[in-house]
DNA sequence: TTCAATGCTGTTTTTTGATACAGTCTGGCG
DNA sequence: CGCCAGACTGTATCAAAAAACAGCATTGAA
């Protein structure tokens, strides 16, 4: 069903109030900006948007004005993974906890597939082009070769490292030479959490 | 200044009922998901929240708690950006024959956002994180400042490189000590492509 | 012409939501 | 030991917001 050229400007005045002031407006926003006398017309407008699928109408909510337009859940065919912050000591890594955001991306264009994304933190990759604060897309797997980029767990800490082997002796590599390598025994709490398989990097210097 | 361990839960709350629910919580949504017995408690701690400038807090608003650390509703703007390949000698950087692929990404994750993708050839650039047959984001832009990451084109050639500028000189300097800086003068033909705002990596080493 | 939908005015009621004030308890610090 | 910040309880007030009810003037299609 089509909208008229009246429910148009609305809907283009809510989705412009989520876009510019980060929240939805209130019946009373949108009589102020059209002129309305009464937040019955807002209502109104809003119900027949709703009718048409144009909005969702959350009832007894302040500014529960969704518009299914910009909707998070409703992009395209792209997956989100989770995007893990600051790993708390301890707790596996892909605790709820960590989660410190989502990304959106093409998991297709990456071999093997990332199945989460690390926040970097330091300098220690910096000669693999792994700089502090970039995001690492992670393939979730126990099994890496030598010379491989990988998320590992040595008792409580993740690192991000080159993963060394020879024979039977692993160690774990840092791309930096202010940075010396850890070398692993058999009798260390020690796991590979995944395979770098990617990196995004939001801002340049 | 830090946050609290309570503060983090509740700052983690908020970003998580704006990510789920397209909408900033209420203090009372916050008493309820904390088994808090008073809206006071919420209050306070989005004081503290605010004082220490984790969000935005806008008075005698509904819902009018900004996390400052997530991007406002903007996931679901998914947009198809050209890939640029090998640039053809001659041609404008963005003309048709030149698209070598599109890639899809939230360009709301950049800043400023990107118009185009460049598949960045060489090695000139690997101190500044950046290598060969990495995914270089663009915007489209004459305007950069000195230190920027730049796309650049003299006469026939494009080049991504660091921005230099002293008084009336210019000149685009490598991030690898084995290449020289290239000194640009009035008299040859010069322009700014674009500004590098993001990278991105489809394979590790 | 009659019906339904749009696009409003006007009024009222109820719920939601923000915020202030007065306290309590706890743990860390000098 | 006293003091302060953090983390609350409990109460209260008032503005903001949602939503329901009752109308009315157009327009366009059955």
């Amino acid at each position: 069903m089509e909208l008229t050229a009246r429910q148009r400007e609305i809907l283009d005045f809510i989705e412009q109030q989520v876009r510019e002031n980060g929240l939805p407006p209130t019946r009373a926003d949108i009589v102020r900006h059209f002129g309305f006398a009464s937040p019955n017309a807002a209502q109104c407008h809003l119900r027949a948007l709703a009718r048409r699928g144009a909005i969702e109408l959350r009832s007894n909510q302040a500014r529960g004005i969704i518009p299914l337009t910009v909707r998070p859940t409703h992009a395209g065919g792209l997956d989100f993974l989770p995007l893990i912050g600051r790993v708390t000591a301890g707790t596996p890594v892909l605790a709820v906890e960590n989660h410190e955001d989502e990304i959106q991306l093409d998991r297709s264009r990456f071999r093997p597939s990332p199945d989460f994304a690390l926040r970097v933190e330091g300098d220690s990759m910096i000669n693999a082009g792994i700089l502090d604060r970039d995001v690492l897309l992670v393939h979730r797997t126990p099994e890496a070769r030598s010379g491989q980029i990988v998320v590992a767990r040595l008792g409580d800490e993740v690192t991000v490292k080159r993963l060394r082997r020879r024979g039977r002796a692993t160690w774990l590599e840092p791309a930096n030479d202010r940075y010396d390598s850890i070398s692993v025994t058999g009798a260390d709490d020690f796991a590979i959490e995944g395979l770098g398989v990617g990196v995004i990097r939001t801002r340049l210097g």
